[in-house]
DNA sequence: TGTTGTTAGTTACAAAATCAACTATTATCC
DNA sequence: GGATAATAGTTGATTTTGTAACTAACAACA
């Protein structure tokens, strides 16, 4: 049997990293795509809103690192549903202003519960100390602080 | 303005490992993508097989947690462009004996010498106790361990 | 033996992501 | 002011992924 065994992937980050992102987030999507029908997208636009009120999608672009034309098909999905509306800004008429309709909020505020119950369950099968360097590294190879 | 704010998105693990892995993993995909044209279950299929030797499809997705139809298609094309060959098992023919061409081992050890480096200079970011630890974490998180 | 169930892998169709080109509006600067 | 460039967002074509159904080969057991 060739063994050969000269290149250890499961110790190479990236690759962790993605095994890691894909496990973790497994149980919440089931929640968000199975009580809203959303798409990854669909509910990071929702919780950027929820958590800022108003924006445009370029600022949610910016703020969460998606494309353009991920953002632009989101909300039109988001809007279809009645949980965002769009209005259009009147300094500049090519943007528009968007914000949660109560619908959008009652989701919005039902899912941030379960991430927070969600990410208490992960933090919770290691010390704080280590949680907290976690999300510090995290957030540095994420290119986020 | 309504900067609200009751949720840190920020802190919340799935979407920061996400971010993490998604940055983490885009310079070395334009290597593999650039240098070889393959997709990332392509480049995974290789390195199982450039570490381990000879695996049936089977095999290399238990190994990785990959979808078997996912292995089929990367299998096609990896064979199409003669990194791999396929041999179909005398003793179970259902299944195929997988196992890279000598232009797919040259591939493996060059993407195998882009991982090192690229590994390293991650983990350069951190101290060697605070990268264990985080190798250690991600293991677990990613069912790993 | 032959019926039933299981496993390896493929294929077809639908859903989603990617990339480039496009429209509409605003900004720049001669 | 008017030409040119830049920006916000959308759309269409292509690629990639996901889901389910499928074929072929083997296993178990009456």
């Amino acid at each position: 049997m060739s063994e050969k065994s000269d290149f250890a992937l499961q110790d190479f980050l990236p690759y962790l990293l993605n095994q890691a992102a894909e496990e973790s987030s497994l149980a919440f999507q089931q929640v968000y795509k199975g009580r809203y029908g959303m798409l990854r997208t669909e509910w990071r636009v929702l919780f950027h809103l929820g958590m800022h009120g108003e924006l445009t999608a370029t600022e949610i672009g910016a703020r969460a690192r998606i494309h353009k034309t991920k953002i632009s098909r989101a909300v039109q999905r988001l809007a279809e549903r009645r949980f965002l509306s769009r209005q259009r800004n009147v300094r500049d008429r090519r943007s528009e202003r968007l914000a949660l309709t109560p619908a959008g909020e009652a989701a919005y505020r039902d899912l941030r519960d379960v991430a927070r119950e969600y990410d208490a369950r992960i933090a919770a099968q290691f010390t704080t100390g280590e949680v907290a360097l976690l999300r510090m590294m995290l957030k540095r190879l994420a290119g986020m602080d």
